[in-house]
DNA sequence: GAACAAAATGTAATCGTTTACATACTGATT
DNA sequence: AATCAGTATGTAAACGATTACATTTTGTTC
């Protein structure tokens, strides 16, 4: 292995020198500058990192602890962090917890090993109820879920405003008795059920929600029910891309028409909501501007420690399809 | 921060006792080993990791880079991978290529840096085709990609016999004007079709074959085409999901009937595939054992880097669903 | 209890950088 | 020509672990 002793040797300087070209430093004389340039492409040298880090307590690496790698939400996320971090000439850990709160930890205590200089993280509700991020030596950027009292920067979607809107839409459409199927276990859902219930407050419409730890089975097993017992209802809502999907399966496997039978909204644009048939109404996160506000607001605060607390909540957008066509329509 | 000199002194031992112990290493009497796991606990310490590799060359670490991780089939490996890498005390790398050649070399490099101790990857086509692995200081196993002639470990679906069994099954079922449509930029889409087209040819039909880029627009246009010009084909098959996807897409706009008008099947079990109607006939890939398996050859060349190169060739499971049901049934 | 092998422990060199500090230059100003 | 500020360079001490080697302790055998 060629080292920066060898650089130095070659290019006629000291390591010092060769030390300030390559880690881009001013003070370096135009010449030692090329010269050194020379000597480290005609070496292949590349210095290193574990020497680097060592010596200067940096590691350029941030870490990025997504929830459930699998959900696609969380896949945009990441992929949009790690472009914006990679263009900043940051590296990204990235980690999926599988919403296991004993993953998380461990993913936690292995960033703070790594000596990471952020994180941002999408925490199980588990770890966001007692969540103390001034434990950690690094600044910690929350997407997704988030409680008011934790001490953090964070990203996340309008959850109230989502339920709201998809909730109002409904209604103008014509729909009276809307069911709202929310995870119950996460910060999310909760809040959007909130959103919900103030908007059927408005209406004057009686709620009717049903909390469900946020399985796609579990959803499809409680859309069954309200689907086979007793009297349809007009719709039903889901507060996230997995009850969505039990709620698809249950209405396929009972075999009931969507709109005319019952209608059908979600949070969530997941590919597949607009290759049904009819395509699904839903509220579309802004991923992608999710991902690069939480990884700017991550090197900011890096930069400056001592600013105070963020929190940036954006809106969703509303993409209305066939699944909630106007009920007038086949009424009248 | 606390070092492992303030563990030795607090246990009453040498800094070389301390790092054997936390090491796992043999030769440590039974008693310093509990005093030094004390002092350890007490102390808090973590073992400085920028340090430890530096001295030791070695990471524990590995890296995994996938051609695109919103494709579901990667996320699916990436999960795998992960899982079984931290069960052996590994960290993993996870990056993603966007099937950007420059992002793929790039992140290569990186992986050099980092003295990773080996590296999984499913390549662009544009690596693949010279890609030469012992220019790398660290073991590959390639995914998914592979050609004959690199010199490398690879965990790969049976292509040929993919593209055979789902025409055979398309075939089986009464359908004779089958139009494969597949991917032409990368090695998996040739292998498929190859299978196809001897499936075809077993049966003594003529095969009809689109090559396209596999983006599901370009899918999309070409499967309209299909459509809306001269007679429709009895069956359409897409050689990966997104081609899948285009054709979902075209076939929803046109109105026609599936599969009455004409049947539709693919290679990927993505997980709309099952709640479209009618649910499409598809090659499933066993992801998880890919990434599994790719894990575990890595590994044991790791441990034995001078065993030969070994192939895992793996089948895919054939899903009969609606999409593809039997022709003679409506036409009789 | 002496001799020796084996096991446990300690000492100090080492990994390859960065960087504080010292030193050597440069040119402008007196 | 002496002084000085400013810039460019070099020397050598860190960073915090691992590990080769030396030393001590232990246990066994005669």
């Amino acid at each position: 292995m060629v080292k920066i002793v060898d650089v130095a040797k070659q290019a006629g300087v000291s390591t010092a020198s060769v030390s300030r070209v390559i880690s881009g430093m001013s003070g370096v004389s135009e010449e030692t500058r090329t010269r050194v340039n020379a000597a480290v492409k005609s070496l292949g040298y590349r210095p290193d990192l574990a020497a680097r880090r060592l010596r200067s307590g940096r590691t350029d690496t941030l870490g990025l602890i997504v929830s459930d790698i699998r959900n696609p939400f969380f896949t945009e996320i990441s992929r949009a962090v790690e472009d914006v971090a990679y263009q900043n000439g940051m590296r990204v850990l990235l980690c999926n917890a599988d919403e296991d709160p004993e993953k998380e930890a461990f993913y936690l205590e292995m960033m703070r090993d790594e000596n990471v200089s952020g994180v941002i993280l999408s925490p199980t509700l588990s770890l966001l109820k007692d969540l103390r991020p001034q434990d950690y030596p690094f600044p910690m950027v929350l997407v997704d879920r988030f409680e008011r009292d934790v001490d953090a920067d964070a990203v996340v979607l309008d959850n109230f405003d989502a339920g709201y809107r998809l909730t109002e839409h409904l209604i103008t459409q014509g729909y009276r008795r809307i069911v709202f199927l929310y995870g119950s276990v996460g910060s999310t859902g909760p809040q959007r059920h909130q959103g919900y219930l103030a908007a059927m407050s408005a209406a004057d419409l009686a709620p009717e929600a049903e909390p469900i730890i946020p399985r796609s089975e579990r959803a499809r097993e409680v859309a069954e029910r309200l689907l086979h017992r007793g009297p349809l209802p007009d719709a039903l809502v889901a507060s996230s891309g997995l009850v969505l999907q039990g709620i698809a399966e249950a209405i396929k496997a009972a075999g009931v028409k969507v709109p005319f039978d019952v209608a059908v909204a979600g949070i969530d644009d997941l590919p597949w909501t607009s290759l049904v048939t009819p395509d699904i109404t839903v509220i579309r996160q802004p991923t992608n501007e999710i991902g690069q506000t939480a990884l700017r607001l991550l090197l900011e605060r890096v930069a400056s420690p001592e600013r105070a607390v963020r929190r940036v909540v954006l809106r969703g957008e509303l993409l209305e399809r066939g699944s909630t066509q106007r009920k007038m329509l086949f009424c009248s």
